[in-house]
DNA sequence: TATCGCTATATCTCATCAAATATAACGACA
DNA sequence: TGTCGTTATATTTGATGAGATATAGCGATA
């Protein structure tokens, strides 16, 4: 059997997108860097375009995911707030378990189906 | 808590495509039809996206999904071989599956951390 | 007070993908 | 043997989104 099984799981708040891996990979990487510039870089993806998905992100969430500053000792910066954080790892726990858990899925339909 | 969580599944055969939610909607809708342009018509699809995805779909599958006639009564058709007919179900199975267990998870971690 | 690297934002260009259009071939049936 | 509604395929047009570019403003520090 050849066939693999792909996943790709959101949080949607508002029928909007909320948080996917991409943001996730963002959010981690600003954690590692301190700043937004550098994490877009580090992605290869621009800075406009990160700057727009944590823009959303901060709008869209209950509570502040990122607070930035301009300015000051090295330019300014980006840091994850502990709610941002807590939201990362809980999206990161749950696409885990769904991988694991569709894994199983189909080897329960390949038993009976194929 | 107004968070929801969304999935998306797909199969992969040989790291391309294979089977995702549009065209298990679409051989949903040959199955009803009977022909491929009325399936796409009926999902406001354009029949040559439609044949594009069938067509993609019946050469990596491992046996086909759908037959297809030329020219005859009613021009011809298309209808779902008892082999596509399963991977649809089990498809569909899979993909409920996943949401129930993505809406457990979710309660989990809602709370834990939020 | 000049510098520096960063956040924040607008605008324009371009590439990619989707849609629309056109056309050939097919075979049962009247 | 002509008609009809399909499947099958190439080509052209159009729209959407991503990327590139430009610019302003900020504040600690030297």
């Amino acid at each position: 059997m050849k066939y693999k099984i792909k996943s790709r799981i959101w949080i949607e708040a508002d029928d909007n997108i909320l948080l996917g891996e991409g943001r996730v990979a963002l959010l981690k990487a600003i954690e590692d860097t301190g700043s937004l510039s550098k994490a877009a870089k580090s992605l290869k993806m621009s800075y406009k375009k990160a700057w727009s998905l944590m823009d959303a992100l901060n709008n869209r969430a209950e509570k502040p995911v990122i607070t930035t500053s301009i300015g000051g000792k090295g330019g300014g910066g980006a840091e994850l707030t502990d709610y941002g954080k807590n939201l990362v790892k809980a999206f990161e726990t749950i696409n885990q378990n769904c991988w694991e858990f569709l894994d199983q899925e189909m080897k329960k339909q390949l038993y009976h189906d194929f």
